[in-house]
DNA sequence: CTTTTGTATTCTGTATGCAGCATTTTTTGT
DNA sequence: ACAAAAAATGCTGCATACAGAATACAAAAG
């Protein structure tokens, strides 16, 4: 069963008036994860008919999600034609880790003047969790935590927008990432930039997280351009 | 009147099959500007009904160009009270262009390496009609002019990421920007640093492009901090 | 006079219906 | 048998209709 109705229940068994969370967030979110998780492969026209009775609802919310995930770039309106899943070419992914990179090296050096000392330690936290799921060759939980360390660093910047648009991009980026799984050897040299990350921004060592940052980037371009 | 489907009609009389722009687009585009120029003010709710009435559409087409502009941050979608125009605090603004400038270094640095002699050349050709409209003291005109300049530089990087991030961010900066209006000395000292930015350009270096564009920006911020 | 509660209105959220465009299949003419 | 035209199908785009939530207002109680 797919149906969004079952997502929308509350969690927790409380009692109190129902505040029905909004619809459009629920299929919004939905729709955006079956499309990095490959459900949705590029090029796929968006139904409106099938799609929705797929997911339980009709086509008016559903028409509203696909819009705003244009907006979002994940998905291109056609005229007469609806929405079709974005295919980003080798370029375009090349050029989005380039503004990436400039932004998460701006994070970087925000990063080390702005952040509490509490801040660094979560993202040390992260990191030695990080860590240990590396050594138990666990590739999603890393992958997350991963995911979480980069977020994390952004936001000690402080910086909203920085906020939004680096999560834009590691959203129209994380179907890509999602593919490029790297050999052994490569993600060692990734955990490497990573022990160097944390060691700079508990030096709040500017320059060098900023550098660090850049660097890993760039190399997990190299590591996952063949499999684009 | 104020009615959308004026919009719609073909701007030449040709008389071939009537292919109608998507209303979607017009709507959004509509809207957007409504927002810029302050028609509807930060805060204001968007009301469906009467907003769909005054446009001449139904809500369905209106709800998606809300959701669309929510997306793209210009609107706030609150639950069961439908979309409100977005505030931005003056940390908000400094934030977004703290972005915008480490984005316009980058657009400097690959500007200088990419751009064809063409291009900068229309540039070039772009500035020297701004400081004729400086000189007329024709301050709408010198504006899009700025505008257009920025956004030249910015395509001559060759990154689509790049374009479309920094075209976001200067569609939400666009209302601060109608807003403040700096005093003479200061749009002269503006209009300095344009000279400089096209000299840079023409001599393609790298770095004093690049520190330009960020002086530049930053300087943009001082001068109108007091009018947020 | 203030506060609270019940009711009415208004607006959002969702569903459905209809018209037009695109594409595919069928039919007709050579 | 092949090509071109015409019909049919399916989908999007927009409008309308209905249900539920929030707010505003009024009346009653303290």
């Amino acid at each position: 069963m797919d149906e969004i109705s079952s997502l929308e229940r509350r969690p927790d068994g409380s009692t109190g008036p129902i505040r029905r969370t909004a619809l459009h967030d629920t299929l919004v979110n939905h729709l955006r994860d079956m499309i990095i998780e490959g459900d949705l492969e590029p090029g796929t026209r968006l139904h409106e008919g099938q799609l929705g009775e797929q997911l339980g609802v009709s086509r008016t919310p559903l028409r509203e999600a696909i819009k705003y995930l244009a907006s979002e770039g994940l998905v291109e309106l056609v005229p007469s034609r609806g929405g079709v899943v974005k295919r980003f070419s080798p370029k375009d992914v090349h050029d989005m880790l380039t503004v990436l990179r400039t932004l998460e090296e701006l994070a970087g050096r925000l990063a080390c003047e702005l952040a509490s000392d509490a801040e660094i330690a979560e993202a040390r936290a992260l990191h030695d969790e990080m860590i240990v799921r590396y050594k138990a060759a666990d590739r999603l939980k890393y992958y997350k935590l991963n995911q979480a360390i980069h977020t994390a660093i952004v936001r000690m910047a402080q910086n909203s927008s920085l906020i939004d648009i680096h999560a834009m991009l590691q959203t129209r980026l994380k179907r890509i990432r999602f593919i490029g799984h790297e050999g052994p050897e490569k993600w060692a040299a990734s955990v490497g930039e990573h022990e160097e990350m944390i060691s700079a921004l508990e030096a709040r060592d500017k320059a060098r997280l900023s550098e660090v940052l850049g660097r890993h980037l760039f190399n997990a371009w190299d590591r996952v351009r063949d499999s684009i």
